[in-house]
DNA sequence: GTCTATATGTTGATAGAC
DNA sequence: GTCTATCAACATATAGAC
């Protein structure tokens, strides 16, 4: 993603350093201040840099948004991977990719709210930096179809409506602790600690089937 | 709460028509263009004044924002009063009251997001605009305590972590529907349309009593 | 690749004439 | 209460010297 075409390769990764350094702080500024603290003014400062400078690396502030859009698809496709990689795939695998994707967007707030809300008024990420993210959640609505395979879950499961509730399930989580308890871990955070109790009543409502609504 | 001390009523009468006027305009822009895009230009220039002018009736950019919130609450207080008029206490009354909470954050996106989130960087509520907004949470906590008297709901359910679990559900479907469908309606929602379905799987979470964990 | 200089726009906010 | 004028910052972005 960050690599560059260049003729000399050493030239090429000095480069490709700075770029991602350009964009370590960025994401320092989205987790102390908020997504739209990014500006290309403050990452150049501290860089140690002026910020016309900077425009030799990213054509518009706009393709700085686009660039942490997708680390924030790798960092977040990372983290989960190696949080479920001894998972059993289906309901296993959900409950753990639940709890990762809860904990890392608690420890990368700035980054979470990029990818899942959209925070930064003009900006929309381009169809490169969003594939990604699809390809995640097809990967999270495909444990459905197999935990309902299983008989880990109802047949009713094996549905997007369901995939949605999840996605309900997590993103509130995620958004109460961060309103409401900002700064505190996932261990402590009086909403993440709900995150199993959660998933529970997830589970509940999808092993046993629908009651009638009062 | 926009009421002016003057001594003549005429005069007050009229600045208070401005306040508001500058306040719908604000709002306004908050439904458009997000919480963030509010400015003292921007209103100003709506309002056919310059900015200068507009600093007479607000101190300052920040007690417009919480003069928003306040709005806000008033606002939602309004409407889920109006929407629960006829409820039975408890249970009904929870029921109601989450969809007309979900409806009026679809509906008015901007002033949730202000009331819900921390979408401006540098606003924090004073604590006068935020006291109704903890006297409403305290309202659905008792409506919890009520629902578990009467057996509608299982003594577990008056909790604070069910009432936490009950803001996750409703804060999750605004949020995902906000995010991933902005400008459909409530009843087009694709995560709206869930809300009867997550209140069931809340209720029969809260009805029959936990079961073990995976 | 870095810089200075600059163009152009925006913001929040104040002073003071009318 | 409105305006003009102004300030000090800040922003994105470009041109061109070195």
């Amino acid at each position: 993603m960050a690599t560059s075409i260049s003729r000399s390769p050493r030239i090429a990764e000095r480069r490709d350093r700075t770029v991602e350094a350009a964009l370590d702080h960025a994401e320092a500024i989205m987790t102390e201040e908020g997504a739209g603290a990014v500006t290309v003014s403050e990452i150049a400062r501290r860089l140690g840099m002026r910020a016309p400078s900077l425009y030799k690396y990213f054509p518009s502030l706009h393709a700085i948004y686009d660039a942490l859009f997708s680390r924030g698809n790798a960092q977040v496709a990372n983290y989960m991977n190696a949080a479920t990689a001894t998972s059993e795939p289906g309901l296993d695998h959900l409950r753990t990719a639940s709890r990762a994707m809860i904990r890392w967007s608690i420890q990368e707030p700035g980054l979470a709210s990029l990818l899942f809300t959209r925070p930064v008024p003009g900006f929309k990420p381009s169809a490169e930096a969003f594939a990604p993210s699809q390809a995640m959640w097809q990967l999270w609505r495909h444990h459905l179809t197999v935990a309902a395979q299983r008989g880990e879950l109802a047949p009713s499961a094996d549905s997007d409506d369901a995939m949605r509730m999840l996605t309900v399930l997590i993103s509130g989580i995620c958004s109460q602790q961060l309103a409401n308890q900002p700064g505190a871990s996932y261990e402590d955070g009086i909403f993440s600690r709900l995150t199993d109790e959660g998933l529970d009543m997830f589970v509940h409502r999808y092993t046993h089937e629908k009651k009638g609504t009062s």
